[in-house]
RNA sequence: CGGGGUGUAGCGCAGUUUGGUAGCGCGCUUGGUUCGGGACCAAGAGGCCCCGGGUUCAAGUCCCGGCACUCCGACCA
């Protein structure tokens, strides 16, 4: 056996990721089996790997949404047009991407119908149904579904037409209590990010330009990508009244006054599974945390064939790990070891078992970490205890790379001059202090090629004035290029 | 929506310039030998050459029109 360097690579068929990382994604998507084209534009399959990270994705965020009090339902996936309209922003925010229902069956519609593209609007009709009293507060739904969005150009997973999520709708008595929600909900998000997906973000509120249509404030967590590209990974916004007034939702309070409910939303989709592979992947392909792995442990027994012990040892191994939680898999096909080592590391498999004849005589198995390809012999007996810890370790090394190329990518600017040479220096955050008007933001668009990803709650104080227009700027927001 | 690129077996591609029997590698199936970083031998199977028109005795190849994917922009919560 020749010795193998750590950072070869060994799947040839995946693009390099220095080389070019949009292929590099597309090549990953395909070859760790995620996704599918299919035969509607910008519409994608997914595919049992890639279905089960979202599967993982949605057990531990509805764990969380439900301890927090929030019920799910199912809302029809068709709006009435005159419904859709209702809210002035929220439509002219959103009519230019909605697909349209015009025939059923054989018969024209009275009225078309538009393709939930979100669903406020069904929520908001809803609830002016059920909401009478403030004992009716606060209503705390959430529902899983896909909504559709005629994008103009696709990309698995990042931005397609149709994609799964879940969208929570909530009403509440006060705009306090409404907006500890969208904070709460925010943290949620952040707290999964970070906890579950190793993946660090900026908590921050979008600019006004940014913001949901009809909202308030939408705020927002930005992951970086492995390229220096951001990443808006979830989102939730304060509705105040508004919506309420549109849609005539009314409530009558302790002291027996009418009022219009204050209204929040929440959202996250399949597009962090794009964030998973952007920002853990590498040139062999998948690099998964293990909170949403489908497959935590691969056991791969060695040379079993002339060796039944290991065979059955491996699957007693398995049988213990999946007693103590752990996802695991015993690859006992005729593929040689070689070609389901380069497989597993392809899929993003945390943690490889390896069992040979070798480590049944030492009573040892090997166990190599994906990120790292660090090899370690555990002891059989303690295997089931130290995977975990594995596992965790593991984790915190995928936070803590996605984190350090964050800040080493992130750069401050104070003057124009250095936005631009920042800009034009590759990909990355930066930070500049802000006027707050909408000029200025739109200047960095067409002078830097810049979007505001959102004004960070850690804020600080970089200069008095605003790198456009140099009057003062209290405000820092963090600028960057957006998939 | 604009500008490029691509569409031929599951995957990667050649063949298109100059029209004339559908090819290669990997994978797949079967049998055998193997098995600690993508093993080897042998025998097989697998094609609406993206779709629709047209030209021609003859189209994967030429002409017209679509569709899809992809990259770069624009647009996009």
């Amino acid at each position: 056996m020749t010795a193998m360097k750590k950072d070869e690579k060994l799947v040839q068929e995946i693009t390099s990721r220095d080389v070019d990382f949009a292929r590099w994604y597309t090549d990953i998507v395909k070859k760790a089996e995620l996704i599918e084209y299919s035969s509607v534009r910008g519409c994608c399959v997914i595919r049992p790997y890639g279905y089960a990270i979202w599967e993982n994705i949605q057990k531990i965020l509805d764990t969380r949404f439900k301890e927090l009090g929030h019920e799910n339902v199912m809302m029809p996936m068709f709006i009435p047009e005159s419904l859709l309209q209702k809210e002035k922003d929220h439509v002219e925010g959103f009519a230019p991407e909605v697909a349209w229902v015009t025939q059923g069956g054989s018969e024209q519609l009275a009225e078309r119908l538009c393709v939930r593209p979100t669903s406020e609007t069904l929520f908001c009709e809803h609830y002016a149904n059920i909401i009478h009293s403030y004992r009716d507060l606060p209503k705390l739904y959430n529902q899983w579904c896909s909504v559709v969005r005629w994008e103009k150009s696709t990309r698995p997973f990042l931005r397609t037409a149709e994609f799964l999520w879940q969208e929570g709708h909530t009403m509440h008595a006060t705009p306090e209590e409404a907006i500890a929600e969208t904070e709460q909900m925010l943290n949620v998000y952040a707290d999964f990010a970070e906890g579950d997906l190793a993946i660090p973000v900026l908590r921050g509120r979008k600019t006004d330009k940014e913001k949901f249509a009809g909202a308030e404030a939408t705020y927002t967590i930005e992951a970086m990508m492995h390229d220096g590209k951001a990443l808006q990974s979830g989102t939730s916004h304060y509705f105040g009244d508004g919506f309420a007034k549109a849609f005539d939702i009314t409530f009558t309070d302790r002291d027996n006054q009418l009022k219009h409910p204050h209204q929040t939303s929440w959202g996250m989709s399949t597009r962090v599974i794009g964030g998973i592979i952007m920002t853990h992947g590498d040139d062999n392909g998948l690099v998964l945390p293990p909170a949403v792995a489908p497959i935590q442990v691969v056991i791969l027994p060695i040379a079993f064939h002339k060796n039944p012990a290991v065979l059955e040892r491996a699957h007693a191994l398995a049988a213990e790990l999946k007693a103590a939680g752990i996802r695991c898999k015993v690859d006992d096909t005729d593929a040689s070891p070689g070609w389901k080592f380069a497989e597993y590391e392809m899929k993003g498999v945390p943690l490889r078992l390896e069992i040979g004849p070798r480590d049944m005589e030492n009573g040892v198995a090997v166990v190599v970490s994906r990120d790292n390809r660090e090899k370690n012999t555990v002891a059989l007996d303690e295997l089931t205890a130290k995977l975990p810890e594995l596992m965790e370790a593991y984790r915190a090394r995928l936070y803590e790379k996605a984190l350090q190329n964050r800040e080493a990518k992130t750069t401050a600017a104070v003057t124009m001059d250095e936005v631009k040479a920042q800009s034009a220096a590759g990909n990355g955050f930066i930070k500049t202090m802000w006027c707050g008007d909408l000029a200025c933001e739109e200047a960095m668009k067409e002078q830097a090629g810049l979007t505001s990803r959102c004004m960070p709650f850690a804020q600080e104080q970089l200069s008095d004035v605003c790198p456009v227009c140099g009057k003062p700027a209290k405000t820092m927001v963090v600028w960057g290029k957006a998939y």
